[in-house]
DNA sequence: CTTGTATGGATACAGTCGTATCCTAACGCG
DNA sequence: CGCGTTAGGATACGACTGTATCCATACAAG
């Protein structure tokens, strides 16, 4: 066997560089050329890592997906002790929100790539599996916050969460346009925390 | 003078023709000669009625924000008497979302132009516009509705807006998904409108 | 009727796109 | 030491892009 390359590790760099352009000038910047520019490799190398550009834009956002589940298990690891359910959905809120450059650079990726997939149902496909895991994993996590009397009885899990979920993102977007700043967002996403849980705390309380 | 031609009807042809391209296909399938097709004419009719592709793109943003402000306009006429505060947020929101096929087909243009105003200064400058305008219209509302007496007075107007505006453009996304169905859209805004005003009417209560 | 201008058909241009092909250099294995 | 495979450089193809140009036609004004 001649030379050999590791072919994760170079796929890896290229959708990097291919994020780096769609969070920066958008989708529609990214050509297989640009990417083997911003890779700083030639236009061959990439083709020869990926068959297809289609193939290059799925695993961009899979990537995508990939950073998000990491940043909420860092999260939610950062925090010392067991998480109350609100510790766990001011988590995954926040990390929905873009808060420093490099999440305010994939948020923008993101939504290049959520308006990409509503003409694309290839997209579509890649791109809806991580939202509706996370919208299923936060009604069951609240639901079960509910059996154990953490929130009122009369709230359907599932439409607090679809709501929840539909006010992170529009608030991305805000943030993205700079309407809003990081902040006010936050507050607005305690704010509704507040009005489902209890007043704020991320801990358990010591139980007895 | 020879023969004469509507120019503003021409170019309104000519804009109906691109935001039936970008709300079916998107925007990156916006060309000048599908846009020519799609109208019926040739390329040189395009070209003769705008002088770019920039200003096409514009104009179409420009008419998405001109049936939206139709759509409020005629959905607050529809409402026998005089509008609640209540009643003008729920004109207002429900019309951010999508609701009839045409609606639905608009906010996918929406959301497209939204993308592309990320990284493209000239149509933010344009896109933002209307945003902004019924956001403060919005605010100016709630807080003399608070003056009024009509919710509680803790609340900060700019706050509960930008929070509802966000909310509704977040469940657009997730119609616009099929994520949820548009029902289960207006049940959310519905809830959110109870928790600040108090329960629903959307005609104000006769004097005395 | 002639004339000048508004309208638009036909065509061309220089780029850029995704993809395919040809060929060479490097290097692990027998 | 070669032999064969892997990694990539160089180049080309046809399609499509926005824009420009040349020219014909139609029609209102004189």
């Amino acid at each position: 066997m001649p030379r050999q390359v590791d072919h994760d590790e170079r796929r890896r760099q290229l959708t990097d560089a291919l994020l780096r352009i769609a969070s920066t000038r958008g989708l529609q910047a990214v050509s297989m050329r640009e990417i083997a520019a911003e890779a700083g490799v030639s236009l061959r190398v990439v083709q020869y890592y990926f068959t297809n550009k289609q193939a290059l834009l799925e695993s961009g956002l899979t990537e995508l997906g990939a950073r998000m589940d990491r940043r909420v298990k860092q999260r939610a690891a950062a925090t010392a002790g067991e998480l109350t359910p609100r510790g766990v959905f001011a988590a995954v809120l926040g990390v929905i929100l873009p808060s420093d450059e490099q999440s305010r650079l994939d948020s923008m990726a993101w939504t290049a790539y959520y308006t990409a997939a509503l003409t694309d149902p290839a997209l579509a496909a890649v791109g809806l599996t991580l939202p509706n895991a996370l919208e299923n994993f936060l009604t069951a996590r609240l639901a079960a916050a509910q059996q154990a009397g953490d929130i009122a009885p009369d709230r359907d899990p599932r439409t607090e969460v679809a709501g929840l979920l539909a006010l992170a993102n529009g608030l991305t977007s805000s943030v993205l346009s700079r309407q809003r700043s990081h902040e006010a967002a936050i507050e607005i996403i305690d704010y509704h925390l507040d009005r489902l849980f209890g007043p704020a705390s991320t801990l358990r309380p010591p139980p007895g």
